[in-house]
DNA sequence: TTAGTTCCGTACGATACGTATGTATGTTAC
DNA sequence: GTAACATACATACGTATCGTACGGAACTAA
């Protein structure tokens, strides 16, 4: 389940018998037509450096396996001579499935070969029935509802707030949905479908949905900060999610880095740096200001409405909530220098104000400082960063190319006797 | 020169022609034997799941290019039938040197390609003469005293202190050795041997020299801390060298996280972090304290003699610097979360009672707290990590199985016309 | 000396690749 | 409308690899 590749001495890939070479080959055709879509097999050979036959070849395998499909001649690719057959990948060949579960509503996004979202739901969470037996029948309706069946499901990847192994999909612990400790979520989706399912926590997929589809400019680093009440962040290196250790990695919140803190005793479920720079103490040190005219409690849509009319008491708030953060990022830059920090979670309410404050508190920083950015994607990040975990899991156990050895080839590959 | 695997599309390996087959395997066999060192032909066959044929085939290639040497039949190997003829691994076909450039001296250590030390030398510098000119004596000294010539040479890694940017082997800065900044190393380097050059940060390859050799436990995860008067790090993730967007991670010196600092222009030449828990500091510390007998400026020796012996003055020092550290560690905790933490540097001079203290500090933290180690290579470390990057180095380029594209097979690998 | 075991070498069929040649199907010029 | 041209497709042939099969070589043990 783990993505990861192993690649030790005895896992070498090894060549045995010749049909490995249409192997290889056939799946870097493959990787080549998804990149462009459409293309006739002269170029794919071009492409490649193969001859036209081998491609030919290739393409016959890719058929029949249902990967590709070769469409009418089209006269448009090339001005003379025979117009080309023109070769097409199949992304309805299959599908993968991001969902989403938070305390209230769990969402599904089916999703074809080419990323693209085929059907969507959002359903509001159902505490009258088990939550494995609930989730059962949410996935099955958005299957039906994109018109396939459980068999065309390749993959699954599912995201949930708390403590979670992604290698074993276990749910160690989850304050928010105590319903979903344990094994529920992956036999309620396995009672559904039959194909693999990565679960991990929501963090760390809102981070992969960040570098895929919000920030794809940042190739080799990035940081994904969930800002709202409890503060945690994902990080992604070398184009992977690193974990740490202790599937540990990144726990912003309780960092400790010698700012001001609530007297003991308050807030204790929360970390030192949510403690200083969570919603919750913004929202105290704006609700408390004397040139505030209310006195009710304020709530952050509230606050962001006072910021957006430009009050000197909400802007002064976010000001020293600002340069608070502000430390916490100038740490994060001495220690990792990612490219491209990503906030997300409830702050973005905020809007430009808050860049433009975290920007004015950056600006004495000696080292140059990354490129800070707000979540473009919002919710949407965590569905899309399963998404594209799962089609990544396709990509290489699917179509990539499979160590052969003692004559056991791996899945999708057709053995030719 | 980078080590990095840019896997672009059009970069997918493609088999072009059967011959590729047998670079795969002869590939696998070789880095099989490699592991092993000797073995016989059949053993080799059942490790990797291929024919003796092919496995023999293979090996008539690995010869042609002297990797590999046939050496009289072996009847311990197997106790009855035949004895096998025995294949070795000529770890002796090629060598990579590392080089470890230091203020006043530097160090060169030929390796064969079973990380074999077969010659090493340390040289003080002279500064008669021009920088680029005397290193290159030194390298051709070295290899003479290996007993091998220039062309022996396949690759070569250079440690040096300072910014550099690896890409190039340019070095931007370099305060304590002015005469290294330009590219002087390389031009050293490049005038003695006819080699790919890989010039890099001295803490970047003591890094990988300490997961190499000093801590091969940690797998995947390794944050090397070099802790003297300036406070530097390495930080190793997913097994590779981590550098960050402007080549800047690890940079704990500049890391501020409210611990006690210097008055504002002293120590101006630190980081805040160095500043307050840097050798200086400490012997600032240990220096003043009242319970002190003497009142001479005091030396690390001295005051790692007095930790020795338990002087109360001394150990306490150690235990407010070791306090201020394990701030530190707890925030490369909290974001980093790696495996192992090695340290090194002048400090490891104070021995166990500085871990001991250090163990102390940390027991107090709620998360779980990395493995603390002292390197037990010491200045070894970055020669060693330079010659593992040389040989990694050979590994992919010249071991390694090449994208065959186009016709134009890469380098290492014998064209069969 | 003989049986058993293991290794080495050659022969054969299968498969994939590239190159070469011929055929099919379009556009363009006259 | 027909000829010239350009491109794509299809088949045939030679090369290289692999695995399997079989016979000879070398050594041990009875």
């Amino acid at each position: 389940m783990e993505l990861g590749r192993p690649a030790s001495v005895a896992d070498r890939t090894v060549a045995v018998g010749t049909s490995f070479m249409l192997e290889v080959n056939a799946s870097a055709i493959l990787t080549n037509l998804r990149s462009v879509g459409r293309a006739s097999v002269s170029s794919l050979a071009k492409q490649t450096g193969l001859s036209r036959q081998a491609v030919s070849r290739s393409l016959a395998v890719l058929t029949s396996m249902g990967l590709v499909e070769i469409s009418a001649p089209d006269r448009a690719a090339s001005p003379a001579g025979r117009p080309p057959q023109m070769v097409r990948f199949r992304s309805e060949a299959g599908h993968v499935l991001g969902v989403d579960v938070k305390a209230r509503r769990v969402r599904v996004a089916v999703a074809d070969l080419a990323a693209e979202i085929v059907a969507e739901s959002t359903v509001p969470l159902d505490g009258s029935v088990a939550f494995a037996e609930w989730l059962r029948t949410v996935v099955l309706d958005v299957l039906d509802q994109a018109g396939i069946g459980p068999d065309d499901v390749w993959h699954v990847s599912v995201a949930a707030p708390g403590i979670i192994d992604p290698a074993t999909g276990h749910v160690a612990l989850s304050p928010g949905m105590p319903e979903i400790v344990g094994d529920g979520i992956l036999l309620g989706i396995r009672s559904a479908v039959d194909a693999p399912v990565y679960l991990d926590n929501a963090i760390k997929l809102a981070t992969i949905g960040e570098r895929w589809r919000g920030a794809p400019h940042a190739e080799q680093s990035l940081v994904f900060v969930h800002w709202g009440e409890r503060i945690g962040a994902g990080i992604l290196i070398h184009g992977e999610l690193y974990r740490g250790a202790s599937n540990d990695a990144g726990d912003l919140g309780y960092l400790e880095i010698g700012l001001p803190d609530t007297p003991d005793g308050t807030d204790a479920d929360l970390g030192p740096f949510e403690r200083s720079v969570g919603t919750r103490e913004l929202l105290r040190i704006a609700g408390s200001s004397a040139e505030r005219p209310s006195s009710e409690t304020l709530t952050l849509t509230e606050l962001a409405a006072a910021v957006c009319s430009r009050q000197p008491w909400a802007l002064s708030a976010v000001r020293t909530i600002s340069s608070r953060f502000a430390r916490g990022i100038a740490v994060l830059r001495s220690l990792l220098d990612p490219e491209v920090i990503v906030i997300g979670g409830d702050i973005t309410e905020l809007g430009q104000a808050l860049l433009d404050s975290l920007d004015d508190a950056l600006r004495f920083e000696t080292l140059e400082q990354p490129q800070l950015e707000f979540s473009t994607l919002g919710a949407d990040a965590i569905v899309q960063g399963g998404i594209h975990q799962s089609l990544r899991w396709v990509e290489q156990e699917r179509f990539g190319v499979t160590a052969v050895r003692e004559g056991s080839s791996a899945a999708g590959w057709p053995r030719t006797p």
